[in-house]
DNA sequence: GTCTATAATATGATAGAC
DNA sequence: GTCTATCATATTATAGAC
């Protein structure tokens, strides 16, 4: 069995994603976790901790993804922004519920919560913005505006975590392969 | 000056937009429109009652203008794309205020003003897919899959709510631009 | 139509027994 | 670590005076 830390963790995401931070209750948190509302503040000093624990161990966990799939120093521009698209897209996908979250709840951390986790996305968009450049500078890939398309192909990502839902006809694994050819064609020359 | 209903909406469009629909209180509400909390109640029977009235309003605009982009059918298919993505962007960007509303609040509207939000959004997008298919049959545009291909135009946006705002480095036109030609590369044989 | 005042309830968080 | 009980406050909505 989970201890109770980890399964208020799990409680708190499937709140916060189906009814908002401010939607969800430290009593719906407890009630999905199978504890009295007391217990929660034993592990988790408030609820925008909750929030933050959610945030924070999505972030890096996407920091940490998006790094190891340009690590390989030898693929070719190409391969490596297949790669690094179709996980990112994969991992918005299988991940919808904290990818919720963690795209959309940002806003109600506390300042310095806010801060780290910006940081933490800047980080993830320099190694898009770097990977489309240098595509760009080869002859790879081409854009009119290197920085909208990073965005764009953020929005195509993040959004899944709007859309998508287990019920979705499409797998999490025929989601991230359109989403990677699609962003290929837009970085067509 | 403004009468209070509308002043009213105009509030809370920006109150929900910045803290979200849970995240707002009708003081917060009343007091962005200069009156006092009970005076909400004689224009609105409701919370809820304000964010549908927003939701429709935003609705009903985007179905009006989508429905104007594909209307003259002397138009090439390439064309009506072109404005119908144009255009559709473009009141993303410049109604980002209410377009975050219309599309991440949705969820806290009661069942049958939910329901009728989503009728409204099934025929927006119907007529994305309408066009898309159309092309594809031409020959002018090309898809693996005409539905995840509306899909992720809906997303690049839609999306556009989510990161918008005022203090971007990119106008109204520049985003719309971008996304049109982005989409049109997507699109592309 | 707006105000002041308030009812009825919900909420985040804590205290103290076990 | 969890429970019961509760504090202090906030919240939606209404009642009645002006």
């Amino acid at each position: 069995m989970n201890d109770t830390g980890a399964r208020l963790i799990e409680a708190a995401t499937e709140a916060f994603a189906s009814r908002g931070f401010h939607g969800t209750t430290t009593r719906d948190i407890a009630e999905r976790a199978g504890v009295t509302p007391g217990a929660v503040y034993v592990h988790h000093k408030s609820k925008e901790d909750l929030l933050y624990a959610i945030s924070a161990r999505g972030h890096d966990n996407v920091l940490r993804l998006v790094r190891d799939c340009v690590a390989d120093g030898s693929q070719p521009t190409t391969e490596k922004m297949r790669h690094l698209v179709r996980e990112f897209a994969r991992w918005q996908a299988s991940h919808h519920t904290s990818a919720r979250i963690v795209n959309y709840e940002l806003r109600f951390l506390g300042p310095e919560h806010f801060a780290s986790a910006q940081e933490n996305r800047r980080q993830i968009q320099a190694i898009f913005r770097n990977l489309v450049a240098q595509g760009c500078e080869e002859g790879t890939f081409s854009s009119d505006d290197v920085d909208f398309t990073v965005v764009a192909i953020f929005s195509l990502c993040i959004d899944i975590g709007r859309w998508y839902s287990q019920k979705s006809h499409w797998s999490v694994d025929e989601v991230a392969d359109n989403i990677c050819s699609l962003v290929m064609k837009m970085l067509q020359p």
